[in-house]
DNA sequence: CACTCGTGGAG
DNA sequence: TCTCCAAGAGT
């Protein structure tokens, strides 16, 4: 695996030239970046992010609303709150240079703590993500699906991992499972590991990793309010927690199985309701917008914001669309 | 353990 | 068009 790596790693931003140690901060950045986010995603935003913010110093002085702002349209937005948080107290007591310092870090996970630690500093831990749940299931044919199968393909990644260049054995195992172990149609030919892969003997490697079947998801809807006034739309801010926690959002009132109509609306005042609507798909629902437009006071509680200047917001995509539609169609 | 939590691209 | 899926974490 490693003299697979020394030949074919993938060249990506936050990786330091071969042999060099890479700067924990970029290392940490991009891995949370790359939670559940593609690489070509991620490389722009993380360009971006290490640009504005260079060290965790600079981070852990950056302002909450302004670093969520600059996460809008990456998701899951826990991550940049946690990354915040994480940079204030490494600011003031140091970078743990362990898996386990590091995971008592908000939003330092089992597979996060592990790779910073393997790849930033050396120590060899157990990184295990998708990449390498599909390679290692594949090696050895598991028959057990996901996520049943965890525990069983973490002792397999154990035995596996070597005790030097930890790190770079996580990474290969990555790049091969991001680029050759594919989920669909994986490239057996090119394989380094093909002699050894169980899968690949049995004729269908692509049956691997097995799955438990997913809940379908429901279908909710609700209403979104453009409230105008002297050249400004009005916002207001997600509660912390929950979907879309702490961003800046258009009012909108209650998401559920039936339309709502006006329920939840900021104001009283004749809405006109646009003929379009606009879909979005979360991770366990789809939810279609209806579309409200009216005139307010400026009285209206929130943050009235320039409407030329929409996407200097930090919208969620969802609202950033319902936004675009409004604007062009109010 | 089961559920919540976004988004964009590939197929 | 629609499903699947991606360097998962928190509760």
């Amino acid at each position: 695996m490693l003299e697979w790596y020394d030949a074919h790693r993938r060249d990506l931003p936050w990786r330091s030239p071969p042999g060099e140690t890479p700067d924990p901060y970029r290392v940490w950045v991009s891995e949370v970046m790359l939670q559940q986010t593609t690489v070509a995603t991620v490389r722009p935003r993380f360009e971006a992010w290490v640009t504005r913010w260079p060290s965790v110093a600079a981070l852990a002085a950056a302002g909450e609303a302004e670093v969520m702002a600059a996460w809008a349209g990456l998701g899951y937005y826990a991550r940049a709150r946690n990354l915040r948080a994480a940079a204030a107290r490494i600011a003031s007591d140091g970078f743990p240079r362990t898996e386990a310092g590091l995971r008592a870090l908000p939003g330092f996970g089992a597979y996060t703590a592990a790779a910073v630690a393997a790849i930033a500093f050396g120590e060899r831990a157990v990184v295990v993500d998708a990449n390498v749940e599909r390679v290692v299931s594949r090696l050895h044919a598991i028959e057990t699906p996901l996520p049943q199968s965890r525990p069983a393909i973490r002792d397999a990644a154990d035995a596996l991992t070597p005790a030097a260049r930890a790190g770079d054995f996580a990474q290969g195992m990555m790049d091969l499972g991001a680029t050759i172990c594919s989920p669909k149609r994986p490239r057996c030919l090119l394989c380094p590991v093909r002699p050894w892969c169980d899968a690949y003997a049995s004729g269908e490697p692509d049956r691997y990793p097995l799955k438990a079947p997913k809940a379908d998801r429901p279908q909710r809807h609700g209403t979104v309010f453009w409230l105008e006034h002297q050249g400004r739309v009005l916002l207001h801010r997600r509660p912390a927690r929950g979907l879309l926690g702490g961003m800046r959002a258009l009012p909108t009132g209650p998401w559920e199985a039936e339309p709502p109509g006006l329920a939840g609306a900021p104001a009283e005042t004749p809405w006109r309701l646009l003929p379009d609507s606009v879909e979005h798909g979360f991770t366990h629902f789809r939810l279609t917008l209806a579309l409200a437009a009216g005139e307010g006071t400026g009285h209206e509680a929130g943050e009235w914001w320039p409407i030329d200047d929409l996407a200097g917001a930090g919208l969620p995509t969802v609202f950033a669309r319902a936004a675009e539609a409004l604007r062009r169609g109010r």
